[in-house]
DNA sequence: TGAAATGTTGGGGCG
DNA sequence: ACGCCCCAACATTTC
């Protein structure tokens, strides 16, 4: 008797835990697990090679737990899958929901191709915890501020789903015939790859213990240490969550059954500014590439290569700003007051537009996420919703003298500092000749002059953004 | 989920 | 003892 197939398209839940479409396929069918490399959102946004670092790596680590039977293909998914559930006599094509502009139109199109040919397809929502469109304001239209977004509109719908098990029994469906070509199931790491992905924790099982040791430490001193690069008091499950390797439902009902604290509120809030950035990218798909608010396509950006390639070596002269730019380089990842420290300088002190940043931040972060990446740069310039006022302006060295008072961040990151004196590691162009001396510090030799003045930059930043203003309220 | 400028207060040195 | 000035330390306002 021939049993019934049934596909799951695995795209950024790569888990067999909690995972909706994949325990509705594996009800009463053999499953055939796919992975698309899809070749047709290049134009968008293509992975960068931190991601594709990291996701090959996963996808490996998924095979593994599905005994070595998920097919990996690269192509057109509608083609694909289509081809796929047509030769094999699948009865029902399966997926989580993503969010991206162009995942959304293209899932819908995909969805009533497979309908037509008379096969079921239901998809399911399977990272996040609230769906974008069952939060609204009473009049029908999205929040644009968070606190009533997370307050009012999700703490008061529904809650969110309990996480599900694994499924029990996983029956993989034999002798499938293949059209495509599948991608070979390997991955030659090159001499960076393996340098980058020394402290990457990747994959279901090791998201798993990351969110563990989270929550036997560091969540206890979460809402203050969490500023601090140095501290490690963060979960760091950013990667995980944005491949899904875990669900944000895994770990909300994880801290729902902890004693609530002022820690465990604050790290719940964190995990909804990640549905906040899913849900403006949903309600306002345009958000990647335009301005949130309009008035802010008249700013005069500078276009200047040299200080955007400064910024991106971690060679900007100012050693915090540095530091964070050369752990992204180094680690694929960045703590996150530092996004927030070298959004700032980029946007405002060298006045270059944030989808640069945020085109650099794609290409090198390991957790790279359209929503969150776009929603995190919008905020700092300014231009997105709920976003940082134009005055807002960090100086990185007072930031640097705050949140790492120490030094241990900035000497990780930046070696050529290390002897320098605290009192002027955070802007070593002020320290005496002597004190550089001691330190093995040549200013414009073995670590950079800053390449912008920062209380005349600030100046000429709020100068600038002040015009916004006073146009838009004519 | 800033920083700088400006304002206010209060203690201590000093004539 | 008193007023005056200086200036931290803190608070408020402004960008």
């Amino acid at each position: 008797m021939h049993s019934k197939f049934t596909i799951h398209w695995f795209r950024s839940d790569l888990r067999l835990a909690d995972n909706p479409s994949f325990s509705y396929a594996c009800k009463n069918a053999d499953i055939i697990p796919v992975y698309i490399f899809d070749e047709t959102n290049k134009a968008h946004f293509p992975l960068g090679e931190a991601s594709l670092t990291w996701l090959w790596n996963s996808l490996i680590l998924l095979n593994n737990s599905l005994s070595d039977k998920l097919l990996i293909f690269k192509g057109n998914p509608m083609e694909i899958l289509l081809t796929l559930a047509m030769e094999n006599n699948v009865t029902g094509v399966f997926w989580n929901r993503c969010y991206t502009p162009w995942q959304v139109s293209q899932d819908t199109t995909i969805k009533q191709k497979i309908r037509s040919k008379k096969i079921e397809c239901k998809t399911f929502n399977g990272s996040l915890l609230w769906e974008p469109w069952e939060v609204l304001k009473a009049d029908g239209t999205p929040y644009k501020v968070f606190t009533p977004y997370y307050r009012r509109g999700c703490l008061g719908t529904k809650l969110p789903r309990t996480p599900l098990t694994t499924p029990k029994k996983i029956s993989f469906a034999e002798n499938i015939i293949l059209k495509q070509p599948q991608l070979p199931k390997t991955f030659n790491q090159l001499k960076w790859q393996s340098k980058i992905l020394r402290h990457a924790l990747i994959g279901e099982k090791n998201a798993e213990k990351k969110l563990k040791t989270f929550l036997d430490s560091g969540i206890f001193s979460y809402k203050k240490g969490r500023d601090f690069p140095s501290s490690g008091d963060v979960s760091k499950l950013a990667p995980n969550l944005h491949f899904g390797e875990i669900s944000p439902n895994q770990i909300c009902s994880k801290v729902k059954n902890m004693p609530s604290s002022e820690n465990t509120d604050n790290f719940m809030s964190e995990l909804a500014w990640r549905e906040f950035s899913y849900y403006l990218l949903y309600h306002f798909p345009k958000i990647t590439k335009q301005n949130l608010r309009s008035q802010f396509d008249r700013f005069p950006w500078i276009c200047n290569p040299k200080d955007l390639n400064a910024w991106k070596l971690g060679k900007t002269g100012i050693p915090m700003v540095d530091a964070g730019m050369r752990e992204l380089w180094e680690t694929g990842s960045m703590h996150n007051r530092l996004r927030m420290i070298v959004g700032s300088f980029l946007v405002k002190n060298l006045l270059i537009d944030w989808r640069s940043g945020a085109r650099w931040f794609w290409d090198c972060l390991f957790d790279a996420d359209l929503a969150s990446n776009t929603a995190g740069w919008q905020w700092i310039a300014g231009s997105g919703a709920d976003a940082a006022p134009y005055y807002r302006i960090f100086n990185p060295v007072l930031q640097g003298k705050r949140f790492d008072p120490e030094g241990k961040y900035i000497k990780k990151y930046i070696p050529e500092l290390r002897k320098l004196d605290l009192k002027y590691l955070f802007a070593p162009w002020e320290a005496p000749p002597s004190i550089l001396n001691k330190a093995g510090v040549i200013m414009g030799k073995t670590y950079p002059y800053p390449i912008v003045n920062l209380s005349t930059s600030r100046k000429t930043a709020l100068e600038a953004f002040k015009v916004l203003k006073n146009n838009a309220s004519n």
